[in-house]
RNA sequence: AAAUAGACUGGU
């Protein structure tokens, strides 16, 4: 089992979901007894694999086998739902853990928030995280750039900065993922010159740029109009360390 | 506190 669980993991963790699906599938045939670990990476699994369907009937089965969901079982789970925005199975995730006695954690209230935004539910969105705050959760970065990203993916790219602003008076330090949505978000309103400006202040700052950065100026100068900025945001990629995809 | 959870792009 041990064996398993190990090798299992190594897919997930690089990316072979469906393999590591079938892995667990196997040590099930061999009458293996799958623990809570195990369970929260396969939904995970499934859900990164786009399966969300199966997730969700895995976890229907494993409270039959006896396993209970912990904290991450349901960050799990309505991160997944989140995304495509079933924002009824999050809200009866949500309750379900509270009767369980469980205590929503940052991950889980920040999946919260993005239910609500992916569900056409931006002020239900603003007004959670206004709460959050107010019931003194510490938001790490990670939940700060989740939420950028949500405003930003509802439109409200004011809003987005606002909060990026907000991260920054925390004292929090922004990273790749931060700037990246930033650029995104800044794109998308428009403002490609505002986009340039924070791709600056990135690496003034000391943040390296990867993959995502670029993929994400040359989409948005080719937008704005630009092909010339986006073929020096190209040409720029040459002798340095990253690949173009 | 063995191993498992949350974030970014390209018509996805």
């Amino acid at each position: 089992a041990v064996a398993y669980t190990n090798i299992i993991d190594i897919h997930a963790r690089s990316g072979f979901h469906e393999r590591a699906v079938q892995l667990f599938n196997e040590m099930r045939e061999m009458n293996v007894q799958a623990n809570i670990a195990n369970y929260n990476s396969m939904l995970d699994c499934l859900g990164k694999a786009g399966n969300v369907k199966a997730a969700y009937m895995l976890f229907d089965e494993m409270k039959l086998c006896g396993c209970v969901p912990d904290l991450k079982t349901y960050s799990i789970m309505m991160c997944i739902h989140a995304r495509l925005g079933l924002k009824q199975i999050c809200l009866q995730l949500f309750e379900e853990l509270q009767k369980a006695g469980l205590k929503p954690n940052t991950p889980i209230l920040v999946a919260m928030i993005d239910c609500l935004g992916k569900a056409g539910n931006f002020n239900a969105a603003w007004s959670l995280f206004s709460e959050i705050k107010e019931q003194g959760y510490a938001l790490d970065v990670v939940c700060y750039t989740r939420i950028i990203d949500i405003c930003a993916k509802c439109g409200h790219y004011k809003q987005a900065l606002e909060v990026y602003m907000e991260l920054e008076r925390k004292g929090l330090e922004p990273n790749v993922f931060t700037y990246n949505a930033l650029i995104h978000c800044l794109g998308k309103s428009g403002d490609a010159t505002a986009a340039s400006n924070i791709f600056c202040e990135m690496k003034r700052r000391g943040c390296k740029p990867n993959i995502v950065t670029y993929n994400t100026l040359m989409d948005l100068y080719s937008k704005a109009g630009k092909p010339e900025l986006s073929l020096e945001v190209f040409t720029g990629l040459e002798g340095g360390d990253i690949q173009p995809d």
